[in-house]
Order: structure tokens, then C-alpha cells, then sequence
DNA sequence: GATCAACTAGTCAAGTTTGATTACTCGGCC
DNA sequence: GGCCGAGTAATCAAACTTGACTAGTTGATC
């Protein structure tokens, strides 16, 4: 699951340098629990990964109260493996906590690159719900009839998710939210 | 994820006894990649697992040809354990492929039980839509706009999902499937 | 001013999943 | 008749996640 990656590098991305604690109450803050189940020890673990991989670097921080505490914060190949995972995350489909993730971080495109991603995505599930159409007027008589049904209710999610991801596209060529290419962004103000 | 779990258990108890590559083969014919991502490991491991906890036994077969397989066969213990997890996933929301698996299931249960499960999820779903719709009215102006314009996505999976579930509970009042109590079942025709 | 609960911060072993790899058989075809 | 690719059947190490646990700090209350 590379979304608990995403999200990890992310906020320390956005909160400008974090400590494993902080990781945690951010997302906790955000609802993260309810779209995610990221435990606590995926978090810690997260982190020393991508300070391994160097996506991170680590600082010791003196405890001046409290136990000394590790403050993280993002090289450049992190920001851009961040950029990375957000376009893959609003591409791939069939992944609900990855293209959460993706949304939660999608300041970190620049404007014509979201819309062309989100795009991206409304052409792929308008292709699979055209495939599922042909899979339920023909079904296979093998599998359970139950177990046919259930291509109903995937239907209709990739049909909300569709209505949905046009609709964010409209609202990003309208210029909703500060991308990172618009003034006030991370990389306008660093 | 249990859901892995619930999958092997299943197939094993629905073919009458299973070795690893029926149970990988049946799972690919039901389309299951599309909802969950069960690799090949997991399954062999699910099913070693499966057979240290009680809930399998395993029969070697000596290999007329090819290499040797392993026959595996649900326990009494295996099929009560089929069935609190189909309750559990009936019964858990924001687990999709917990749901799923629980659906290919459903035939376990006796109508009674199953209906009385689902009108559960309908209730919690119900639920959710409230606190989900005040969470929208008065946000939390601490977390960024698109983190919470996430929020409407998720809203109309949920109410996706809430019909579904109605649909199905009523399908089920009618008379649709053959549940564990109705002639024809796994419980009549062992 | 003692103590208890809640918060902060994190480690660790055990369990699970993944991806890569092995190894064998069968049918076709050059 | 030898080889190639597809299918069958599974193992294993490495990576990841989980749940349980440790341990210090604050604040509140009696």
C-alpha cells in the first residue's frame, strides 16, 4: 500500500519538517481513519523507510522535555517521488485509499497537470463501466448468480466516482484550490 | 484483511475440498481481482494458516503426475468461522472488499440472519450520511479545502452503497437465492 | 502535594502480503 | 524427436502492517 507512503511524506511535505507524533495527529485531524487504516507503527515505519530511501532526512532533536524526538523533513527526489505517487494514485483505479491520498496532496501539481490526470481517470473508468455493461448483458452462467450481482454495486461506485472526477476536473480548469503552479503555492513560497 | 481469509475458506467449503491452485483458479474466474488484490502467496499462506488454526484439514495426495498437491477440506470449526465472518462483513462498512467477499458468501447464511445483517448496514450507512452531512455543514476551517471537498466523494459512495443494500435486503425478503435454509443449499444437499 | 487519567512519543515481535523464482507437464509444430 | 510457450503448482525471502506494549509528561482533582 503506498498511499500510507504518500500521506506520510505529504504532511511532512506540508507541514515544512514533522515528527512521527505530529504525522499522526495531522492525519487523525484530516479523518484519514475513516478512508485508510494507518496504525501508528505503519507511520513510524513509513518514516524510516523513506529516510532510508532518502526521501527524507532525519534530525535529531534534543528532548528538551519529553524523550528526543526525530524531526524529518523532505529532500528534493522526496518531492518529487510525492508528485510521482499523486499521479499515479489519480490514474490507477480499483484503489479508493490511494486516490484519497492523491486528493489529499493534489497541491502538489501544477493545474494542467491534475486536470490531465483527472482526465486520465474519467477515460479509464468510462472504459471499464463499458466493459462491465457487456459483462452483465452476457454473463457467465458458471458463477453464482449472487456473485454476479455484486457487479451492480461496482457499478455504481465507478459511476459516482466518474460524476465526481468530472466534476473536480471542471472545478480545476475553473481554478479552484492553489496548485502548485498559482501564487500563494509551496513552490512560490518556500 | 480478512477478507483474504473469508475468500479461502469459502471456495474450499463451496467446491467440497480444494488445493491452492482451485481455490487461485476459482477466485480469477469470479473476477475477484477486480475487488481485492490476492496474489498467489496469500492464498497458499491463508490456507496453511487456515489448516494450523482448526479450521481446515489438509490430505496430501501423491502426485500421479506433476508435483504433489495438498487437499484441503473445511472443518465444522472452518464453516462456523465462514459464517461470523460473512455477519462481520455484512455488518462492517468502509471495507469494500470485506463486503464483497461477504456477498460471494452470502448463501452461508439462512435468510433470517442474512436480511437481519444487511438491514444493519442500511442502518449504519444511514448513520454515517448524518454525521457525514453536519461534518460538511460546519467544517473544520483548520484542514484545506480539497482535503475537505473529499468528503462529497465519499458521501455518494456511501449512498450508493445504502441503495444497494436496500435493493439487496428486498431481493432477499422476496425469495432471491438459495440460502442455507432453503431446499437446494449446502445445508440440505451435503 | 499525591495520584490518576489522558496525552505524547515511540519500539518491537508477530503476523501478513508481495514479488520473484522454481519446477514440472503438456500440446503443438518445425 | 526436440524445443518452445502456456499452464499447473507451489515456495521463499523481503517488505509491510498490526497490535500490544513501554515510558515519560501534563493537568486536574481531592
Amino acid at each position: 500500500m503506498s498511499a500510507t507512503k504518500l500521506l506520510v511524506l505529504g504532511v511532512v511535505h506540508l507541514s515544512g519538517g514533522a515528527h512521527g507524533y505530529q504525522v499522526r495527529s495531522e492525519l487523525q485531524s484530516w479523518g484519514v481513519e475513516s478512508w485508510a487504516k494507518i496504525k501508528p507503527g505503519s507511520i513510524y515505519h513509513a518514516l524510516k523507510k523513506a529516510a532510508a530511501d532518502g526521501l527524507l532526512t532525519e534530525h535529531a532533536e534534543p528532548g528538551n522535555s519529553g524523550p528526543e524526538r526525530v524531526l524529518y523533513r523532505v529532500t528534493a527526489r522526496g518531492r518529487d517521488e510525492i508528485i510521482d505517487l499523486v499521479r499515479d494514485g489519480l490514474r490507477r483505479t480499483h484503489d479508493p485509499a490511494m486516490l484519497n491520498a492523491s486528493i489529499a496532496m493534489l497541491p502538489m501539481l501544477t493545474r494542467t497537470d491534475a486536470i490531465a490526470h483527472v482526465n486520465e481517470r474519467v477515460a479509464r473508468l468510462e472504459a471499464e463501466l463499458v466493459v462491465q455493461t457487456e459483462w452483465r448483458e452476457h454473463p457467465n452462467p458458471d458463477i453464482p448468480e449472487h456473485v454476479r450481482d455484486q457487479a451492480e454495486l461496482w457499478a455504481g461506485h465507478a459511476r459516482t466516482e466518474l460524476e465526481w472526477a468530472k466534476s473536480l476536473s471542471e472545478r480545476l480548469a475553473e481554478g479552484a484550490y492553489t496548485m502548485a503552479d498559482d501564487p500563494g503555492s509551496w513552490r512560490t513560497v518556500p
